[in-house]
DNA sequence: AACATTACTGACCAAACGGTCAAGTTTTTT
DNA sequence: AAAAAACTTGACCGTTTGGTCAGTAATGTT
């Protein structure tokens, strides 16, 4: 019931081992989808005993769960990048290199939760409803009023969302096959770079922006 | 071993069983992933007895496989629309809305094929490293010649590929999503009509085309 | 009508799975 | 130092799974 004598609160004993364990959960949900991970592979690739997994947590579908919602959270963060105060260049150019930066450091998030996506979201649909949708209606306004204004051209705005999370995101859950054109390597920093600098370059020149 | 006496040849009763299997096969892979499919539920969406799916397909890797390679035929065949002989605005104009008009006709594949990247395409990584590589590597190199000719911005070319998959596909892959910010409804013939009309317009007037 | 091929299916099985549990060890609290 | 709480784990279990098979029906061939 006390924390470690040298830690500083947070880091028990538990939140370590829970952190482990989410951390190989990623990884296999992402390579294998939900139902294709096994407690089993979970536990070796996080080192542990299979009882062990769970005793930390109840179900696999706990497990799923967690790792989903931290994706999820971390997707959110990362949406505060989009800020509306900035007016529309600084704002979109930063959001998306905001998100390409994400699918850089977390490959297998974005994979569990374009999965999660494509078997119609039985997990986090209350998300959707909720945060998601509300923050993209508010986006989208932000949007609209730039174009109102004048300081971009008239897009739909939700499917300029729509094209930044795609083209983004791509680079995370399609790596492999984009590995595979490029001669089986994976990005180099300076490919990364070019990846960047061309999203930016075509949607904000598309929908009449100057790149930065 | 001889033709029905009234169909042409081609539809036996092998071939149509085949088919019925296949669609089947198709949807529920989508919408558990391969490992969650099972073969008792693809039976069931098909409407045949179990046994009888297996007496057309030794295993279920087989179905799979056969799913994942009608995909990437349909995909390969529209891959044709990319015609380089039209110059780089109808060529890609033509592209883009053929994608999209698959993402709404194929909904499922296009989810079978993501998934199947997503896990690192342990099924047609063949296919990969020959068809569609060798398919993009043609289709850089038009794009460059139609750059060196100062036809369009100078963009890297592999990255504009990238976007266009990734955006004209995010409608098929992301549907659920994409319904649940349009108040839960899929989209009307006129949202379709907006969507390909700001996908082509963003990308076009971002690579220094002017939009049809 | 006899034969051969193809189509169909209920019943069955070994293997793998998620999850439990009792019996231990280690750590923390008193 | 004793008691309590938290952690660890091998062995186990009921269920579900992909796949088989023997027996039957339907269809085509001679």
């Amino acid at each position: 019931m006390k924390n470690n004598t040298v830690s500083f609160q947070k880091f028990t004993k538990r939140s370590q081992n829970q952190r482990i364990i989410l951390d190989a959960a990623e990884k296999v949900f992402a390579e294998a989808g939900f139902a294709g991970a096994t407690t089993q592979l979970i536990a070796d690739v996080a080192n542990l005993p299979k009882a062990n997994v769970h005793y930390y947590f109840k179900t696999k579908q706990d497990i799923y769960r967690q790792v989903v919602y931290n994706i999820f959270d971390i997707w959110m963060e990362a949406a505060s990048a989009f800020d509306t105060e900035l007016g529309p260049q600084e704002a979109l150019s930063r959001y998306i290199d905001k998100k390409m930066d994400l699918s850089r450091s977390h490959p297998y998030g974005s994979k569990v939760w374009a999965s999660e996506i494509i078997q119609g979201a039985p997990i986090i649909q209350d998300y959707l409803e909720g945060q998601l949708k509300e923050w993209s209606k508010d986006r989208s306004k932000h949007i609209q009023r730039w174009i109102d204004n004048g300081e971009m051209d008239a897009i739909d705005p939700e499917h300029l969302l729509y094209m930044i999370w795609s083209t983004t995101q791509h680079y995370a859950d399609f790596a492999h096959q984009i590995e595979t054109l490029n001669s089986g390597a994976p990005f180099s920093d300076a490919q990364w770079q070019t990846a960047k600098l061309s999203v930016k370059t075509i949607i904000l020149k598309g929908v009449g922006l100057s790149p930065t």
